[in-house]
DNA sequence: CATGAATGAGGTTTCATTCAT
DNA sequence: AATGAATGAAACCTCATTCAT
């Protein structure tokens, strides 16, 4: 018999993340799948059950992909600023080399009809380990960790997503925001 | 007849939202929304030339909905503290009161496709008059208008979005944002 | 708008019992049956619901046809000899004349997930009450109506499915069957 | 290996007659019948050259298992009476005890597309040998066989399909159909 | 012998849209 | 203006069968 093909597997989730940030949900049929992936619609199915998983497996394998790196990235002997600094750049360039996946798993969050099942995007323990360390060592303040989350994260998306394309202002966009997120959760 | 129509258009554009936000943008099709808003398939293309088209205009009126609310609520003559603490409010409590066009129009803004040919939302001229206003008064920092508002409405989103529905510890957060976001914006 | 058209459902039906006929129920496809009856795929269903739907509705036109014709020969003056002639007779000629629906109202009785929801076949009341009323007078015996029936209808069941074709042999047969029936009922 | 072979083609078989009873025709595919066999699909085609040939080949098999049975119970050292009442029981509780595989067989002689190329169910010689036996002896009234098989073998079909599940009526009902078809056959 | 991967063909159904009234 | 009928195109998915191991 013949054997499963990574290759084939990981040409379908590049066809679905190029389709869907092209053309959306609706739009990104099976068989344009297929077709763009250079596999019978058919095969498809031997990979995944139906669309629905299909478009849930390759979620999850994207959406904690930008935390994995985060948390690589993140020590307990950095400073405060560096902290925040690194978490800060790491999602803001993350964003900008992956826009592709990055629009795909935000379309996904945002569509309950898809999200029906899967579980919603937590910060992994890992991470918010590491900011209990920090309010311990009293240098950060001591919000609640939804709070620092929604304000290390959101706000950063928001930049990346408006991004002009001009570098040298997106840089000092960026640079700013640092700057206003340390002074607003530094002790 | 003038007051039929304009009922009918309502009652599409209502059909549309109830249905986008209870099975995706795929499950709301134009025999659904017609079904549900009482009237023929054919009915809907007297008001709008096609799917599309239909999609936009209804996007369009709701995009700017809660600025608009914003604006009213928000005058020169309120303290920095009082300012801030009205947008974020206002925002977050527009969120819970119209979870169902909140979430359309977000899915819109995210589904490249949908977007073509309709303009990105911007704030509007007149909010970001009131910031100029309050940073000449030296009672805002003079960050850039960008991360003004990314600061002011995307951590909003991000915790109205996670809202448990516990309405005690729901107020707890917001209640700490608003200072947050107070102390990060304030002279 | 345009109005329903009977004769666009007439030759649906018609369809469906033709290839119903030649190639049994798998092989009998929605695009087939639109193809045959000469209309698209999608007008079927503005007749029928769904498959299942459409297979049940014309299995129950069909299926107590064959009772409506007999109940009109049978009237309560008969002889007992006449009675079984008749209603054997009629089944006998019914099959030979209608052999397309009758075999289609046969494979449905037999196929149990198409029969699933659809009341099995009933003999209707009104031919029960003409039994009743030929053992009340002494000249049916008096046997359980779902032995009669048994008798009256499956035995000649087999002889027309078996027919040979050959008129001659073909008219002994049914003869002599009348003959062992009428024997065996009648007082 | 002998052993194994046999031992999968008989799983082969029985799922077919399961999934067959379970699911119709239709509903029945070389895939489910793999799974349920826990065999590989492409396993299927080493038994069998095609769907086709495999369910002929499951068919004739059955087909003829209820005569081999009434076959061993007959003998010609038996009244009329018994010879009656034997084939009637038996052929009734074959059919009890086998619902699945009657099923199936009767599935499959109403479907044309089914029975191309193979056998009509004909009754065997040495069955028809014994009717003729008890002809000669002036036991069996000498109508054609054609008749007499019709008799013995269809109202029963009818009281076992719409067999109540009651046992005591239906034993009430077989019991009175065996009386009526030994006054009727029998001098 | 046995297998899971692979597929072209085709299944049922729904779609956005147009037609005829 | 309003409608239900009508449809070509396309949706998702399964089928019987073959391929390569």
């Amino acid at each position: 018999m013949r054997t499963k093909d990574d290759e084939k597997q990981k040409s379908i989730k590049n066809a679905v993340i190029k389709l869907i940030l092209e053309r959306g949900f609706h739009g990104t049929s099976i068989s344009k799948i297929a077709k763009l992936a250079g596999i019978s619609p058919a095969t498809v199915y031997i990979y995944y059950e139906n669309k629905e998983e299909m478009m849930r497996d390759i979620y999850e394998e994207y959406a904690y992909e930008v935390f994995e790196i985060i948390q690589k990235r993140v020590t307990s002997n950095l400073t405060g600023e560096q902290l925040i600094e690194i978490i800060l750049y790491e999602y803001y360039y993350y964003i900008m080399r992956n826009r592709e996946t990055f629009h795909f798993t935000e379309q996904f969050s945002n569509c309950p009809s898809l999200q029906k099942g899967c579980n919603t995007l937590k910060v992994p323990t890992s991470l918010n380990n590491i900011l209990s360390s920090y309010k311990e060592r009293g240098i950060l303040i001591d919000y609640k960790n939804e709070n620092i989350w929604a304000l290390l994260i959101y706000p950063i998306k928001a930049i990346a997503l408006n991004s002009t394309g001009y570098e040298i202002s997106d840089k000092a966009i960026l640079r700013e925001m640092v700057t206003i997120i340390q002074n607003s959760l530094l002790l």
